[in-house]
DNA sequence: CCAATTGGCACCAAATTGGTGCCCTTTCCC
DNA sequence: GGGAAAGGGCACCAATTTGGTGCCAATTGG
């Protein structure tokens, strides 16, 4: 199904979030107050991010994340591979390993004939070319974030 | 999880094999027998590519499958939503059914601000941008299509 | 020391996927 | 007319993926 899984679309709303307070620390009860999210998942999409090194995060009271990287930096793409793994084809890799063809072994030149390999890659690179920055900088109110990335309304915005 | 289901796979390889035989009739068992896919769910998705209007049938002895339109006006995108559904944005309707902020009520107008959500709208413009002859053209032998689609190795190709 | 916060696992229920079984209907061909 | 070859319709099933919890340990500021 060519759709974002829910953590993906948690892991989104968070990272746009921290984008918004770059440069500060924010504990994930404060995420957590802003969409209705399961406070739980957040929490376990947010760790994951961290693991994935998207975010860094600082323990003890008062802890927290906050992007690793510049909001211009990171891509939307990167948040997707770090949550769901990598769309399947990473270009030609899988091709590779199983020892396919033979026209794609060699890594350097890498002009897949196969269409839908390159489809699904112009799908990856749209994705990598979506930074966070150009997601925030649509100026969104918190409850339109959770809309955008969800599909769904926010009950309570508060 | 950002990838195709196998029966949408199945379903392009059986479309991009009639692509090939267009202006025939085609049974199941022949495409079955060309490619490694359990000839059962085949059938089950050909029936539904079927239904959906992407190929017409005939029954009986000589009957078979054969693709309703000319490969060049079907697009991946058009197979994809025929047996996965419409990618769940279909530009802003999903928000507008459910009554959201208030800005895109009205359908004439679309620039949806949610900027992941013409994200999403990038990749369906993609893939119904994808013909099933730009697919065909690519001079691939049978097993490559298998390949291509499905990124495993054909077994038997016979 | 205590409360706030992140870190790590194991576990679970529901939905989605991938795949079968079984039988009916239509049509060609002998 | 009858049989074989095809498509049509459903119901059903097992494995995987998703979405979500429980529970507790480790860190750290006050």
């Amino acid at each position: 199904m060519l759709k974002l899984t829910k953590r993906t679309e948690y892991g989104l709303i968070a990272m746009l979030h921290l984008a918004d307070r770059e440069g500060e620390v924010v504990s994930v009860r404060e995420i957590g107050d802003r969409y209705p999210i399961p406070r739980r998942i957040l929490a376990e999409t947010v760790k994951e991010l961290s693991r994935s090194g998207l975010l860094e995060s600082q323990r003890g009271a008062s802890g927290g994340y906050w992007l690793a990287r510049p909001a211009e930096t990171i891509s939307v793409g990167e948040v997707v591979t770090a949550l769901e793994g990598a769309p399947a084809l990473t270009s030609c890799q899988d091709l590779a390993v199983s020892g396919a063809d033979g026209s794609c072994d060699v890594q350097p030149m890498c002009p897949i004939r196969s269409p839908l390999q390159r489809l699904r890659e112009g799908i990856w690179r749209l994705l990598q070319g979506t930074t966070l920055r150009s997601l925030a900088d649509s100026s969104l109110e918190p409850h339109q974030i959770f809309t955008a990335v969800t599909g769904e309304i926010a009950p309570h915005t508060s």
